[in-house]
DNA sequence: AGGCCTAGGTAACAGCGTGTAACAGAACAC
DNA sequence: GTGTTCTGTTACACGCTGTTACCTAGGCCT
């Protein structure tokens, strides 16, 4: 195995600078980066293996980068954060962080969990990293999120709205474990503070939008075979989901 | 290809066996444990898929326990706990748990997740795991676990409810054994403190259950021959069930 | 036998969770 | 502006589940 790439997304170039010096005494290779849009260059111009995100970049929530990025692409995410009260913790493991560390951080910690998200990596994925997802195929759908369209498994073009896209993709990225009404507002809601979530959705919207999705991505609606409801508990995306990355 | 071996670690002798009995129900290997001399003689006799954590082991913080066999294992771990603050689940994450659930928890929700951490396992390892029983037949009836589907003699498809579903797993898992009311309650209601299993039900709900049973999963349900009354003392299954599992 | 007493069967009802049609406001295009 | 699309709310329907009440069956007594 080569040396592991790392992004060191900061928008603190002080910070920035030492994390990365840090990581290159360690053995790694780490790339600075200051904005999503530089994350977004590393990411097309090469391989990489770890993304360490600062929770707060600019106006921006690192929280939603993440949820970007997850959605796309499957490079483990660790989010450093000088924000440590346990709500926002919560956002973070829920938008698909693999870690979560607060600030100030001990280095040797930081180097410890570094290497143990690469070697949960190395385990859990077969394939070789770095692609960007492009395709999920799931019991003879298919969706394609670079063009954010959905294809029926008699050959259909169905269009989604974005809620119904994100509220897909939230099923895509978690197959055959069940999620609760409160988990999905979560994760299609993350507003990095959680503010929002929190109060909100006395009203039943998640079921709404499940019906709706149910509608375009069911062979038949009335007997759902992907979107599963467990009663008392929630949903569940029921079948398998096979992730293709494009050249 | 062999049935999944779970270790169920748990200090209070009823939760252990509630847990154990429910995941035997459903097709798994349980093996009791409750304390972590027990779990290292179960880890060095044989495979073992994955662990059912209390968090609070006697004096011991199963957090504890948790991290040290990581440290050493790959066995994936899911943590149980009366304890949902947000700090308790994050602590159990940062410790490598694969998954964290809190008590009282609704049984299907447990399986779900076994499932899934198994799932995600498998994947990862080279190990295969998973067969899961798929199919049990009982005096010219069948029961497809899979589909959740009922067939009659006839060939006729009945469709069962969840709560009459759990009830002819139960029966399924204890053919010729009489069970009270209170046990096929325990273990319909797995809630991980048993404590509202405990207080609840001074109604007659299971008798009301089994009727509609009768009703779906009997020839004629006046005279049942399945699902057999033992006055004073509770029901039986009376009939042998063979059980198939699928390749 | 008849008279009780108790356990169990079951119809009827109530409460709750979920599905969904209809509506209303927001956002956006033209 | 008008019209369209999206999204959350509301209201109603329906199925599931536990409770209750009433009835029958079985067991035990004199």
């Amino acid at each position: 195995m080569t040396i592991p790439r790392l992004l060191v997304v900061d928008d603190d170039a002080e910070t920035r600078g030492m994390l990365t010096q840090f990581l290159r005494q360690n053995g790694f290779i780490a790339l600075p980066c200051d904005s999503e849009s530089t994350i977004r260059d590393q990411l097309d111009s090469g391989r990489v293996d770890l993304i360490l995100l600062d929770v707060m970049l600019g106006d921006e929530y690192g929280v939603d980068i993440c949820k970007r990025l997850r959605s796309e692409q499957d490079v483990p995410v660790i989010l450093v954060s000088a924000l440590s009260a346990d709500h926002h913790r919560m956002a973070g493991y829920e938008v698909g962080a693999d870690d979560y560390i607060a600030k100030p951080f001990n280095p040797n910690l930081l180097l410890a969990r570094v290497k143990a998200v690469l070697h949960r990596a190395k385990r859990s994925s077969s394939l070789t990293y770095r692609r960007s997802i492009s395709t999920f195929r799931f019991g003879g759908w298919c969706y394609d999120a670079k063009r954010d369209e959905v294809t029926s498994p008699q050959g259909y073009q169905v269009s989604l709205s974005r809620k119904e896209t994100a509220l897909l993709k939230v099923f895509l990225g978690n197959p055959h474990i069940p999620l609760t009404r409160e988990e999905i507002n979560t994760a299609l809601d993350v507003t990095g503070d959680g503010q929002d979530a929190g109060s909100g959705n006395p009203g039943r919207a998640i079921d709404v939008l499940v019906g709706r999705l149910r509608g375009k991505v069911e062979a038949d609606p009335k007997i759902p075979e992907l979107l599963r409801t467990q009663r008392g508990v929630g949903y569940v995306f029921a079948v398998d989901v096979a992730v293709e990355d494009d050249q």
